[in-house]
DNA sequence: AGTATATATTGGCGGCGGTGAATGTTGTAC
DNA sequence: GTACAACATTCACCGCCGCCAATATATACT
């Protein structure tokens, strides 16, 4: 959750997490893959409805899978991909928000003193 | 949610949405800004602790702000940013998974046989 | 063996994006 | 006005990434 800043080290896994779904051809692969009613599907039904060449689509899967994002099983020509929902999660826990949006709004102040400072001027504010 | 396919222009909306998260830098000062006791944070805060020049951090606030993930108001010489938590919902809720990782696992058909295709060989599974 | 299909990899091209030095703009205090 | 500080913009460099054609690999069937 954003209640606490971010190390560097912690800050470069989400980004490469985030990276991941930053590609419309990979969000558009996660998501066909996990709406299927058997949670699985065979790549070779990925490749049509995206409208990109197999070694791109081929290139996107690796990607996410190479991320945990998804799993595969080869099953004799086939190779066939789950997503993994506990791999999202995480990335999903990331985004929450302590206080909600209208709540705990302060009043500006029109004269532009910062907090704290109320005798000196032209000081840093905090 | 990713429950059903995502159409094209939707990946992208949201692939661009989260290009804007998949920086460290930028999730840095997200979550700096949001963990603010105040709820708000003056920019001459933020350019220290994160070890960029001040034009980067001023880039990467912009690019915030203009993602609509942050709301900035000046007062005098400072500028205080603040979060904008409902913006970042809408992304929190598609990262949700319909099923839970360990559910509705099908066992795997060891001779590769394809869902739909008792009959025939080779062809395309579904 | 050969042939066909499914998927992965290579190679190269083109474009986008993070970075900081230098510079510009805005606002306050004197 | 001048001087100083906060923040934004411009510019150029460099590296990464999405894309596809060609090629390679793997598996299945005859």
């Amino acid at each position: 959750m954003l209640t606490v800043p971010l190390d560097e080290a912690r800050a470069r896994e989400l980004a490469e997490a985030f990276a991941v779904l930053a590609d419309p051809v990979r969000l558009r692969l996660l998501s066909l893959i996990a709406s299927q009613p058997g949670g699985e599907v065979c790549a070779c039904e990925l490749a049509g409805p995206l409208g990109r060449s197999q070694p791109t689509v081929s290139h996107h899967l690796k990607v996410l899978f190479e991320a945990g994002l998804v799993d595969r099983e080869r099953r004799g020509t086939w190779i066939w991909y789950r997503a993994r929902a506990e791999r999202l999660e995480p990335l999903r826990a990331t985004l929450a928000t302590p206080r909600a949006a209208t709540r705990g709004r302060t009043a500006p102040r029109p004269g532009g003193g910062p907090p704290g400072a109320a005798g000196r001027r032209r000081a840093r504010p905090g």
